[in-house]
DNA sequence: ACTACAAATGACTGATTAGTCATATACAAA
DNA sequence: TTTGTATATGACTAATCAGTCATTTGTAGT
């Protein structure tokens, strides 16, 4: 809860705040991530962000906050409730990854951010772990148990070695597009099909013998 | 390269030493870790450490390097040749999930700290990277060709994308079991099998029609 | 006891950090 | 112009950090 004094600023200026606070933020843990030269990119005195925010914890987690909106906003509209009403579990798997690229190409600092959000965050902030988690969760989720109750996925494995399969795939699919920055992306599109005919193969529906 | 100060030290000094570091290391980063605390833990003087190390870098590939050594050898005694001779690649994986569980419950902090140092070590730091992936590499990298060449396994995928899938596994796993530390090792023995099935039946050589 | 060398020390430097606070500035109302 | 309030400031504190170095301590040889 940033104070009254934040949200008397003219948008362009928090914008511009948000924006030093998220490149910092990608780039650093919150341990060592520095308000000294946060302030100093934003050219402001530090005095002000106190004024903003009461410590340097409640300002990290405010930015995540924000960056996690930001890219729940854009997932909503790139994958809009007709995309689940028709079309099997692999085929929404696959259009999820398809946008994940492309979201990590238009956002690639708060998509960072929330990846090291998840990373980084030990056993304490966990409202940071829960943040950052909380949009893949519950999207695999869903996705499993409608799988299994449409039995378009088999029910003999426990959905939880499911999720934990697909939940992985993701996790893993975005850090190894922020260690690769995808250049081509026809080349990581065809790599996440065949990813997810990998999948499809191994979890589909099949009669118990 | 440590210093012959280090050498000549007494072999239970050292190891205390070392212990010392590991459990600093598993808990932060490079950035973040702190010389002084871990000569406060120790009870040597600061000047001390830097008679044995020239810096903070090299203390901690050095500490680095003798948490991964430790378990190479240990996964060496514990996956021996004959495991490779006979058995396809999904028993020998599933094999190497056994040992990694057992590893990570008799060395935890070695363990937790290479998964960190994988993690942590961005661009710079490329030394800790290929000391810590290079473990989990060469064995996924030998164990998909081994499969391909012997037609144990599909070869209508890219290798790299089998790669990619067996080595998240292993990662994920790796971070789930640092995650959910584990009490009862039957469930998540019980997990593993099933990942593996998983991955069997999605990557098992079929005849192409 | 004296010498020579190796090892241990901790006070110190200079840099950086999160956070504070008395003061200054801006601006609007009267 | 004066007054009141909201905002901005940056010097300051106290803590911490990596790394240094002159000095002391320990040890072995003579």
């Amino acid at each position: 809860m940033p104070s009254d004094t934040w949200w008397n600023l003219e948008l362009p200026k928090r914008q511009f705040i948000i924006d030093a606070c998220l490149t910092e933020f990608a780039a650093h843990n919150i341990e060592s991530a520095s308000l000294s030269t946060i302030v100093k990119e934003i050219g402001i005195a530090k005095g002000s962000m106190y004024q903003y925010f009461t410590d340097k914890e409640e300002l990290y987690l405010y930015i995540l906050k924000y960056a996690h909106d930001q890219l729940v906003t854009q997932l909503r509209n790139r994958m809009p409730i007709a995309v689940f009403a028709q079309g099997d579990m692999f085929s929404i798997l696959r259009q999820y990854l398809y946008v994940m690229l492309d979201l990590q190409k238009l956002y690639p600092r708060e998509y960072t951010f929330i990846q090291r959000a998840i990373r980084d965050s030990g056993s304490q902030l966990t409202v940071a772990k829960a943040i950052g988690t909380q949009m893949q969760a519950a999207f695999v989720e869903d996705l499993i148990q409608t799988a299994i109750t449409d039995r378009s996925i088999r029910d003999d494995i426990a959905s939880e070695v499911l999720e934990f399969l697909v939940h992985t795939i993701i996790s893993a699919t975005s850090e190894y597009l922020y260690d690769h920055p995808a250049t081509d992306s026809t080349n990581v599109i065809h790599f996440f099909d065949q990813l997810v005919i990998l999948l499809d193969q191994g979890m589909r529906y099949r009669i118990r013998k």
